[in-house]
DNA sequence: GTGATTCTGTGACATTGATCACAGCTGGTT
DNA sequence: AACCAGCTGTGATCAATGTCACAGAATCAC
């Protein structure tokens, strides 16, 4: 697949002409990286803006003694790296490659140079942004006012939306994340979410096979804990 | 001072000129709020961009059983409802006047032909909402990692800088917000708060007198709570 | 296939902080 | 001044969940 063929599927690029598409392709240069690696380190300054064309990252934010939150998984077509370019300031969180993963980068100065151009792209980063604070907002609400248990239900909810694949009402979850980091999106402890997993598989809400977690009754399941 | 005068002071239009402003100011309806009084109702569809400019509003999402979360506190030049406006969801939040409060309000879509019209003012936008995000992620470390004590002087600190003045190093926020509003920006319950403003009253980190706060050394303070 | 490493399950225990209950203040109103 | 409503302080209690410890499974490397 060509760069232009990615940067079709991005949301904010949907609104471009194929020739305006090239020409940004044109500017935006490959990078891999291996699972594990670190690809932008929270303080550094920020000067690229980055689309993920193959495989997934982390967004964390690391405390002083180590202990890690993730704020989100990012797949294909999904970006990152616009925070500290618009607004000016440091970079606030960590990005990992959660496996090999391979991104399509921007420097700072074309990528503001673009928002000028196609007022059109920068509409749609709003939308974007939007739907992130949308996101943010709620997870706030779910650390504030739920307990455990919601929590890690609220958070099967997230990777089911962008790990999952639905089939007739249920959704399968291929490969979940180890539940040290399903602990880290929800808040909680890797042990609280062993011992949750196995009272929602013994409530029938879900199962467990392999490395696969199926939700057997999505609807359902959104309304019990959303 | 006239309309074209408040938005000036308003971030996201600093770049315009004179005559834009004065054309922007045109389409602006003013409106007015009584303490309490409710601004925007979760679910509602959002169809109004508001620009405050006198008083201030609370941000909340309320639980099922009405416990409530304060997402964040806006004041004088700060803007609102401009999410639901961007991606076309519903509103996500709750907004209530705080205080007695003097709004400037812009149409749907006055508002999205100022971002058609005026590329800076959707780059402004962008910088804002990229500040709000990064504050959210703060948030969401937070309520993540840190214990009561912690939250609540995170918390103390984002008052301050939206409340607060700096005179020679310690700052002082007048007329702090009820304690059970600051539990429920810090995710805790009222009585932790009390408790806790004693407890950094006596370790000489704070003062207390009448509805007024004082942060001794704010630097330090931010150093050992953020 | 064997061993090493990493992940998961589970009991025991300790602790934080929510909740309840109620008394003491404060500020606004008549 | 007296009253009332709503805010604040504080003790007692208790449940949720973090932490520790370790055994069992799964996965990886060779």
């Amino acid at each position: 697949m060509s760069k232009t063929d990615h940067l079709r599927n991005v949301p904010i690029f949907t609104d471009l002409t194929d020739s305006d598409l090239t020409k940004i392709a044109s500017k935006m240069v490959p990078r891999v990286y291996e699972k594990g690696q670190m690809i932008l380190l929270e303080e550094s300054m920020g000067e690229t803006f980055f689309i993920i064309t193959q495989g997934a990252v982390k967004v964390t934010r690391l405390s002083a003694d180590g202990r890690e939150v993730i704020l989100a998984i990012l797949g294909e077509s999904d970006f990152f790296g616009e925070m500290s370019l618009l607004d000016g300031e440091g970079r606030s969180a960590n990005i990992v490659a959660n496996e090999y993963a391979k991104v399509l980068t921007l420097s700072r100065s074309d990528f503001l140079d673009c928002l000028e151009s196609y007022p059109k792209i920068a509409i749609a980063l709003l939308e974007e942004l939007a739907i992130r604070l949308r996101k943010s907002d709620q997870q706030i609400e779910s650390l504030s006012l739920s307990d455990s248990e919601h929590r890690i239900g609220i958070t099967l909810i997230r990777l089911a939306g962008e790990l999952g694949t639905i089939k007739q009402g249920h959704v399968t979850v291929k490969n979940l994340p180890y539940q040290q980091d399903i602990a880290n999106m929800a808040g909680t402890s890797r042990e609280t979410v062993s011992r949750t997993l196995k009272l929602l598989e013994d409530k029938k809400l879900v199962r467990r096979e392999n490395r696969n977690l199926t939700i057997y009754n999505y609807d359902a399941f959104r309304q019990a804990f959303a």
